[in-house]
DNA sequence: CTGAAAGCGCTAACAA
DNA sequence: TTGTTAGCGCTTTCAG
């Protein structure tokens, strides 16, 4: 592998100008810079961006914390962050953290020791606590679905409570009478919020009564129980509000399995807006702009980096409602 | 930060004995551990991973390049490899390719400038030649679905002729007797190899004819259209395999809206045993190892980079038969 | 068992 | 506009 000093040498310049020459800053002359570019291509050159990290500069590498990639909501995520990290010249390195406290800690003290430029975290579980080790070093984080108040860490979420309170406006619009609702993990923020979207809209309706809602894991299995659970208490429910697709799924599953059909018996709407086009009948959902969440992490975590001023570090993202077939009008 | 030095002074030592205790080679007294361990201890030390690398040391680091994570298959083979790689104390880059060589040039690139330890590929389109730089500088890849020969590449294929035979049979077994296939894009080899499974079994039969074959390419709305393609040519079919299961969830979707119930009026497999809990009914299929792989993957990268002996450079995986309600019988 | 010292490949003053 | 040189933090001979 040649090195910058052989380059150097061949092209008769010394290190620094090739070097100049490479980061394209300070003078490099005409001449000079021409037999340098033609020795790199000679040589086949790369710099080593091993030695270029040690060297002072950034490491170009940025660290992604997800619960779980094969979760369909993260692929989404990972590969927009991907897409934009490229796009800025950063590559990343992926880590499945399970939302296991130890993992996550040891993941940021690996990302640390390999000088990641800065970290993105999808966590249900992390505490402020836990990034101090990160702010010691002044590593700027981007934090999604979770929100510190600090500088140097960005907050991104999404409007969960406002999703909650659209998903059962939209079923009561197309003639549900009775809707029950499938929560997710209370330890999860984002999900407790969804579910106080869920009773804003329902408390106070003469149908509203707390068994109508179901306590599940986010999981397919875990919406397939839930529903049939709700279904042995309420068989007369004609919607469903799922906090995530993935139980909504679940739920679809039960409700056909228990002879109704969807959706002229039922009618289900999930949140996430993970693309489940796989479905029949198709999902409707509460979505998030999950690509565009990926992007503006990636942005903002450029942005600390660069130490830029203009940063805003708290951002709550807007939902939309997708309408699919799952909520059709009869 | 601290830093080697700061240890080493502060525990009376050279940095020499440092960095031998922190490697577990050569000798250090008992007495120097231990103060040492005090001091790192006290100082919060972390070793650079940087300079470590740098000073000869391995990265730890590998790259993993497939063509989209978003694509179901390859979040269950990039968190396996994860795992193991993990497991292994290396961490992942993640980079994805869209099948396009361009792309997976300037990746190859990168990771190699990056000092990988090695390289984990999933590509259709990747060819011998693209690997040159990596041969050259002898860094150990794993090519997942592509078969070059050549020491220092790891070659992991999975039965994908006979997965399709396999198909057909189950299909026979349940008692179809038309069935169609919808193919993967013919550039991939996997695909074309599904395909000839898929003859072998049929051609011979008394209903096979070549216009049961439908061309697609491996997306949910590719079989679906496929599908109604077939529909149309012959309505009287009663079995499908498909060359992957989004082709296949594609393909339920159209059975289902022209009226055709699933297994009774026509029966379908896919391939590849992602998990799609979320279909209704489920979908029986032809799994690949997945997990497997993946592990297999790192395990074998491993070997390479540690350059020993025993490492089998073409494994070719055996594939099974899930059986569920997409193919019950009547 | 330990330490001094020479790099690994590159960047960034600083001097010319 | 260019070159010299001192590191970046760590590993690794090679002497002791």
């Amino acid at each position: 592998m040649a090195t910058i000093k052989d380059v150097s040498k061949l092209a008769g310049v010394s290190v620094a100008t090739v070097s100049r020459y490479l980061n394209k800053n300070g003078y490099v002359s005409k001449e000079a810079a021409e037999t340098i570019a033609e020795v790199i291509e000679k040589l086949n050159y790369r710099p080593n961006n091993i030695a270029r990290s040690l060297a002072g500069m950034k490491s170009a590498t940025i660290g992604l914390m997800v619960p779980d990639i094969l979760n369909p909501f993260f692929p989404e995520l990972a590969r927009s962050i991907e897409d934009a990290a490229n796009g800025y010249g950063y590559t990343v390195m992926l880590c499945n953290t399970d939302n296991d406290s130890v993992k996550e800690r040891k993941y940021i003290d690996t990302l640390l020791q390999k000088q990641v430029d800065g970290i993105i975290i999808s966590s249900y579980t992390i505490k402020p606590e836990h990034l101090t080790g990160l702010q010691k070093q002044s590593i700027p984080v981007v934090l999604m679905d979770n929100v510190f108040s600090s500088d140097s860490v960005v907050s991104l979420t999404v409007e969960n409570r406002r999703g909650g309170e659209l998903a059962v406006q939209h079923l009561l619009a197309q003639g549900c009478s009775k809707i029950a609702h499938i929560c997710g993990p209370l330890t999860i923020t984002s999900s407790r919020e969804r579910t106080a979207g869920f009773e804003d809209a329902s408390r106070g309706t003469d149908w509203f009564t707390p068994s109508l809602i179901g306590y599940s894991d986010f999981t397919v299995k875990g919406g397939y129980s839930a529903m049939k659970e709700l279904l042995a208490l309420h068989p007369d429910l004609d919607g469903v509000f799922a906090s995530n697709d993935l139980m909504a799924a679940g739920a679809m599953k039960a409700l056909q399995e228990t002879g109704r059909s969807i959706p002229s018996d039922v009618k289900v709407v999930g949140f996430d807006g993970i693309g489940l086009e796989m479905m029949n009948p198709e999902l409707s959902t509460i979505a998030q702009p999950i690509s565009e969440l990926g992007k503006t992490a990636m942005d903002s975590l450029v942005g600390l980096i660069r130490e830029e001023s203009d940063i805003v570090t708290d951002q709550v993202f807007p939902v939309t409602l997708i309408k699919k077939q799952s909520t059709r009008k009869n």
